[in-house]
Formats: C-alpha cells, structure tokens, sequence
DNA sequence: CATGAATGAGAATTCATTCAT
DNA sequence: TATGAATGAATTCTCATTCAT
C-alpha cells in the first residue's frame, strides 16, 4: 500500500525551501554575502548543512534563485507601472515610489542588488536582474521624453544614474539611515522628488 | 650596529610600497577584490608573498590604505571645488565632472568604492570614504540652496542619490559601458548633465 | 499479539529482498560500486531508502550478500563440474566455458569479484569468493596432473593465474569488448582456448 | 638583490614531489585508493594538506601522475625486451618475468593498476596503461605465431588473459602469497611458466 | 510497515600568513 | 632583507543512516 504524503508534509517541505531563502536573505541583509555561508544558512533555517543540499544543488544556485525571485517580483511591479496608466511623468514617480517603498519594507533586498557576491555566478544573476531594472525606467523615460515631458536625455545614462541613485540612498553607505528620517515616508518621498527632479528637470508640483 | 638606510634604499621602499598599492588596485579594477589575493598581487608587483608582510601588516591594511589613498586625493580636489570659486552650480558640475573624468581615467578607483570587498574591515573603510565624498558634494549642495540657484531639498537624500547616481553610471553594471559611449567626454556630459539636473531642477545653460 | 505472517506477506518480503540485490546488480555492473549508492539502488529498486533498511542492516551487509549470491551459485556449479565425470581435460574446458559463459550473459556478475569495493568488509568477502572460486579450479588442475593429462605446475599458481585470465578477458580494461569479437560464444571460446592450452600445454583437440 | 634558490632548497621541492607520490603509493598499496585521503597522504608524506596543493592542483592529477609515472617505466622496459633480440619464445618469457620481478620488488606498483580507484579521471588513466600493456604483449605473441612458435590464437584474447593471469597471480585476492612461496624468484618462475605456456602451448625447456 | 526528509561526519580544496634559508 | 614553500583553519559538498509521520 502506497504511502501518501500529508499535507502536512508536503507544506513543510514548501517551508523548508522558502525558510532557506529567507534564511540566506537575512544572512545577506546583515553581513553581506560573505556571511552567507551553507553553515550559517542551515542554522540560521533550523536545518542542517546536508538539508540545504535537498533543495539546491549548489551555494551559487541558492542565491541565483534568491536573487531571481526579488528581482522577479520587483520587475513585474514596476513593469505594471511602466506600461500602465498616466503620464509618463506620473509613471516615473510611481514606479520610483514602488520600488524605495517595498525596499524599505524589506531592505535585504535592495541589498542583495548592491552587494557584490564572492561567486562570479551569483554576480552574473545580480547584474542582470539590476540590468533589466534599468531597462524598465529606461521605457519610462522615453516615453516621457516623446512626451514632451522630459528634456532630451541620454537614455542608457539616466536609467544608469537612476538605479543607482536610489539603490545607495536606500541601503548604500552614504544613505540617510532609515532613523535618520524622521519616518519612511519621508525618505520614500525624498528619494523620489530627487529621481523625478533628475529626470525632469523640475519639480514635481507638490501633491 | 647603527643601520642607516641610504637614501637609495628609502626610495626602493617606498617605490616598492607604491607597486604594491598599484598592483592591488590594478586587480581590483580588473576581477574584484575576489581576484586580488595576496600572491596574485604579489606576482603583479613583481615581488614575493612574503615581501608584502614586510611592507603591509596584513591584507586588510593593504586594502585599507588603497581605499585611504584613493579617496584623500579625491576628496582633496572636490573640496578644493567645493571651497573654491565660483557659482554653486559650476562648483557642482565641476565637482561631478572631475570626478567622473578621474575615474574614467583609471575605472579602478572608483571600482573600489562600489565593490563591496569580503573582510569587513575593509569594507568599513570604503563606506567611512565613501561618506566623505557624500560630505563634500552636500556643502555645495547647500551653498546652491542658500544662495537660491538650487531647490530646496534634503541633503542627505541629495548627496546620496549624487554619490549613487555617477558610481553606477561610471562603474555599475548597468552603466552604459565605455565602449558603448563614443568616447569618454560624452559619458562624463551625460553623468554631469544628470547629475546637475537632479539637484538644480533646470538643464545646465549648453555652454 | 500473535502476528502471523501471510504466505503472501512473506512472499513479498523475499521479493522485495531479491529485488534490492538485483538493483544493487545492475548498478554495479552499469557503473561499479562507485555508482551503487542507496539512494540510487532504492529508486532502482523501486522502493524507498528507509525500505532498503529493513532488509540490510547496513549498505555493507547489502553488497556482501550481492557478492555471495553471486559466488555461491556460480560455486555450486563449478563444484558439479569439478566433481563430476569425465576427464579432468574436459572438466577444466566445461568448467571455464560454464563461467564465462554465464559471466557473459550477465556481465555485471563477473565484475562484482573484479571491481574494488570501497567498502573494506566488502572488499573482504569478494576476496573470500573469488579464492572460492580458484580452489574448485585447483581441484580440478590436480585431478589433471594426477591422471598425467596435464603437465606438472604449482597449482596456487595456476590457479590464481586461470582466475586473472578469465575475469580480465570478461570485463577487464583490456578484455576484447564483446561487440568486437563476432559473436559471444567466439569470445567463450576463445577464453577457453587460452585457459586450457595454459594447463594442459597443448591445444584442445578441435571437437 | 635577487635571491637565488639554493641548490639544497630545489632538491628539497624535487624531494617533496617524489615524496608525494611516493607517500600516495604506500597508502595505495596498503589499503587501496580508498585509504589515499589527501589528508593521509600528506602526513605518510610529512606534510601539510595544503603543500599537496603546491605540487598537484587536485587528488586526481596526483594518482594520474602516480599511475603514469609506474606504467611509463614498466612499458619502455616491456617494449625494449618486445623489440628485441631473441626469439619470440625468449621475449615473451623476459617479458613476463621482468614485470612481475619488478611488480615483486614493489607489490604496489601492480597493485595500482588492479585496484579501481573511486575518481573516474583516474580510473580512465588506469586503463589506458593497462590497455598499453597488452598491447606490448601483444606485438611479441604476433612474432611468435608468425614465426611458427606459438599456436594460431586470438591476439586479443591471449594478450587480455596475459595481462590478467599475471596481475592477478602478483597481487590479486588469490594471489599465493609471497611467503607461501618458498621466495621470490619461485614465484616469478612459477608466473612465467604459466604464461609462456599459456601462449606456446609447450612448456619451456627447462634451462 | 513504508516513506523520504533530515542529519552530520567526512573529504577535497583554498588562501592568508609565517618563517627557514 | 627577500623569498616562496609550508601551514592549517575554514568552507563547500556528499552520502550512509535514522526516525517522525
């Protein structure tokens, strides 16, 4: 007679899966990808190092997919955006919003962008995703600029300057802490009258 | 015995502590700080492993004073833009175009500044320099503030996003590769052109 | 609680017993011990590792088993063989055309006794099996020198030596493939030619 | 000034190697590859781990060479009898007494191309020397059918059960032991008597 | 009883640092 | 003083075995 696997079972091992990358992604939120190491992710997911070899295959493919799955989410939101409603002015500042805001919900992930991880694997995986953020605010721009909105611009260096401008302000080292800022919203709103300003060249008329 | 270093054997020491320096910083530039180990720079420097513990006492220290050597002469030459003549806003172009220009000239600079190396202490180094030029861009951003040429807008935020903005568009990996920009002038327009914009509200006069 | 065990039970747990060894088998012959892990012996046997436990105490106690299977069936035969009627010329032929030929039919069986096992008490019993096999062998080279078919030898090491023949002829790295020769039953007799010319000294007369 | 490796300080580094292989060897012999951890080997070897790294860049280049090193020797000197002078007979009875008394003076030597190393890179480089050395057989068989000395036969088969009968009788599982001989060159005598008969079908006029 | 997820003891490999020559 | 060989701690990954369900 067949043995059935239980709900149960089976939603731990879902658990299990999402407690790894949850582990690593504080781990890497904290220390950096340094501090990352299978030892630390196992105990850090209340496993142990052979567990974490169930469910991938390798250190590299764990934080691939770690990077891929923030990055995949990021992307359709802010891709929703781009294509949606409004002006392109409207768009920019929405999409600039969206992202800072999630990020400071959950500012790992904005890191995990940032740092460089020891493995040219991994490092390939962020710079791609960190690329097709760019391509996104790329459309933005130009559409705006088709718009009349925007002054003429350098598409590939304004996408370039935006990602990183609000990438460093969010986590980077130079960035106003988060308690620095008397409140996230705050922060969120200044970091995106700055992008907007950038690409604008003016300011957004206060809302 | 009394020992005298000639004056030879003093400037052999220091040129070897130079080609250390340089070595080090050529890998960084080249693979990361995950390339550049002890007997890679070594061998760079043309000198032994051992020959490095004479003249640094450790890897982090060695790190440590590329980072300190690159950035004072950086900060030196924003600052002296910073106190200088002239308008905010030339002082802030100027500032971001030297940068730029510098940076270009030897990508590794400012490389070291994004990388995120893997010893911590380090790293600590990077983000104290890194904040020094934050500083430095901020006192312009306040004089243009003050004197009316620029909006009104938080510091912190601005000088963050700045610092963001051009080490991305320089060295990040969304940067419009060198090869990709005509030449080198036009990617330091582009940075500048963004970069003044976002925190002056206008396009700079073409001059 | 009384608990008796069904006929059907039982039948079921001897399946389930021959079917783990027959798994551990063809993995070995398909790719030596290194490729017999549990894991992969309990998918081939389409059961689950836990299950391999039930029936071995260990991985070791598996192969050992695999090994006597193997040996105790094919002794038994060559023991009938060298006890059996006929000259001891016949004897030696029928015995080590009976070997190969089996060998042949199930490769993997001859290259349990050739491959190394990684495990030390399994090494042991292949060891134990294969002089098994050479002391049947000696029986028979005896009886042959004794009945002055055969020329006098030290029987150790013809022994030994008949055994090395025909397994490296079988499976051996050098042992012509059997897709090269034109036909099993060619390689069968080749290998029996060799071995009973080294014997007997002279060729078989060709039947 | 240039410092100049002494001549002591390279016969050290030449040493270290030969001590290396030499040391991975032993171990070999004495408990097959299973027993050559490069931990093991480096202490049989008064070493560090990490020195190994210094003369082999992996466990498997190591044995690869070990293997290589044994089999290069064994098979010049095979074909230098094989190409010889003498008659077919001759040379395949030097042949055959010259391994195995070389085999004898070092039993791991032919040991390490019974034994199945774990690492498949390894396994291959077994084989092909192994391969190599029938061929030699081989060639020497050929002449002496030619010749009409030896029976028409399969090469192939013969040179395979060669290679088999001899290895097996040095130090295979049913090998007779080296002190169950009354000494060494009775061994050797008793292989190569078997051997020659094997392939003549005649026993060698006793000298 | 059957299952297969979890465990954790190894084993290979890397690299900063030391130190005999 | 310069050299670079030697060291060994740290880290990734494997797989036999156990045990809760």
């Amino acid at each position: 007679m067949a043995y059935r696997r239980s709900r149960l079972m089976e939603e731990r091992l879902a658990d299990n899966r999402e407690r790894i990358v949850r582990a690593a992604r504080h781990l890497v939120a904290r220390g950096g990808f340094r501090e990352a190491q299978i030892a630390a992710v196992a105990t850090e997911a209340g496993l142990s190092t052979g567990s974490i070899y169930r469910y991938f295959p390798s250190k590299a493919e764990l934080f691939v997919e770690l990077l891929g799955k923030a990055a995949e989410h990021e992307i359709d939101i802010l891709r929703s955006i781009a294509d949606g409603e409004g002006t392109p002015s409207a768009r920019l500042f929405a999409a600039v919003e969206s992202f800072t805001r999630r990020a400071l919900d959950g500012r790992y992930l904005a890191y995990a962008f940032i740092a460089e991880p020891v493995d040219p694997e991994v490092d390939e995986a962020r710079i791609r995703h960190r690329r097709a953020i760019a391509e996104v605010l790329k459309s933005i721009v130009r559409a705006g600029i088709e718009s009349g909105e925007f002054p003429d611009q350098n598409l590939d260096a304004s996408a370039a300057c935006l990602v990183g401008a609000f990438t460093e302000a969010l986590i980077g080292p130079t960035a106003p802490s988060a308690e620095a800022v008397s409140d996230r919203e705050r922060l969120v709103e200044q970091i995106c009258t700055f992008c907007f300003r950038a690409i604008a060249g003016r300011d957004k008329a206060s809302s």
